[in-house]
DNA sequence: CTCTTCGTTCAACGGTCGTTGATTGAACAA
DNA sequence: TTGTTCAATCAACGACCGTTGAACGAAGAG
């Protein structure tokens, strides 16, 4: 059975009986997932290859298969635990302020769970997928504080919009963007967003 | 020497003399390119596979490497002959209308050289030094029709957003984007894209 | 018809990949 | 000390990759 000895450290809490083999092996553990990070975020899940990890953390690649059972496994542990952000609620302004807060956030240091999704979304189908219901469910949370005829539309257009400035700063660094101060880009991007969440005022007859 | 037996086909100008081989030949050229072109775009670079193509086209694998000389070769011979969209001019309310021109164009039927860049830009180094080649010199050419402070930095945006909006509805189809009437985006989006078109309004003393 | 050209196939190469099972050696238990 | 546990290494497997060069066979040239 190549099933993984134990269940790969259990998000980071101290062990609670000294063992210096335990201890030992989660340094280990630690160093694998921090290396296949790296890796994943920066050349994407086709590209990033076993041997390469072991490599950069300085281990043999048959310990990665052991302690995490598989490729697959082992980019789904990197990509495990990104959380959603808070639901968005009250006036369209209120909801804007949420919406760029978060993005700021999301400029000045994007989670690596994250990063690792968006970098192989494209080439990857499952995560593609992870993304794609993560995308989701924010879509229906902030169509639900936009009040307008096409709040979903607008909701999604506000995710691709969001998705495209974080994959340019972030991964692509096609130039300004990956060194603008995030405060400015919030500050230039907050009338576009509010014409996304306030509700078209009807046409003066 | 590996080197292709002729340059692939030269663009589509109809053969100058009729010879029943050579016809033969560009028929069979055509068809690897559509092949390839199919699979680049639905998988990306990495998971497109020389054999995967040849079988496609029906032909040997050989057969496209004796053709296109190597999978970098076949992957630039279909992403060549992107051109940029044309710059846009004039005043704040002008510049935005060419743009979501451009962008409704892009959403009813973006070309396929520009699909399959995008789609292979986060794992293939020459794929997103294409895109962010034609990627500058649209923003320069934006910035320059753009009369605003920070005009570098908004047509950074409007880029991103552009390409996040392409890339949702062509490539990640999310939902809701990939099925809505491009009118009804583009409408939806006008106002959005107009606030970083136009200088910002000094507030009031 | 003979010879050449050339579109195409075929078999194989070297390499890399994910994955596996046996093995080693040091930390623990007795 | 002796025996057990287990983190870690090692060598190898089968599969698939891009790529190559020889070989085949039909279309053109003479």
């Amino acid at each position: 059975m190549p099933e993984p000895t134990a269940g790969p450290p259990p998000q980071s809490n101290p062990p609670p009986r000294s063992d210096a083999r335990a201890e030992q092996r989660r340094r280990t553990q630690a160093r694998i997932l921090a290396a296949a990070t790296e890796l994943f975020v920066a050349t994407g899940y086709e590209r990033t290859t076993i041997r390469a990890v072991a490599q950069a953390a300085g281990v043999d690649a048959g310990l990665v298969m052991h302690y995490f059972g598989s490729k697959q496994a082992l980019f789904e542990q990197v990509t495990r635990g990104g959380q959603l952000p808070p639901a968005p609620s009250g006036t369209p302004d209120q909801v804007t302020e949420q919406v760029l807060a978060q993005l700021a956030g999301s400029l000045e240091t994007e989670p690596v769970h994250s990063l690792a999704l968006l970098r192989s979304m494209l080439t990857n189908p499952e995560a593609a997928q992870a993304m794609g219901e993560g995308s989701l469910r924010y879509r229906n949370q902030l169509a639900e504080a936009i009040d307008a005829p096409d709040a979903d539309l607008r909701a999604a257009l506000i995710i691709a919009i969001i998705v495209g400035v974080v994959v340019d700063r972030h991964l692509l660094k096609f130039g300004i963007l990956d060194t603008t101060n995030p405060a400015k880009i919030i500050a230039v991007l907050r009338p576009a967003l509010l014409t996304l969440t306030t509700p078209p005022s009807p046409p003066p007859p």
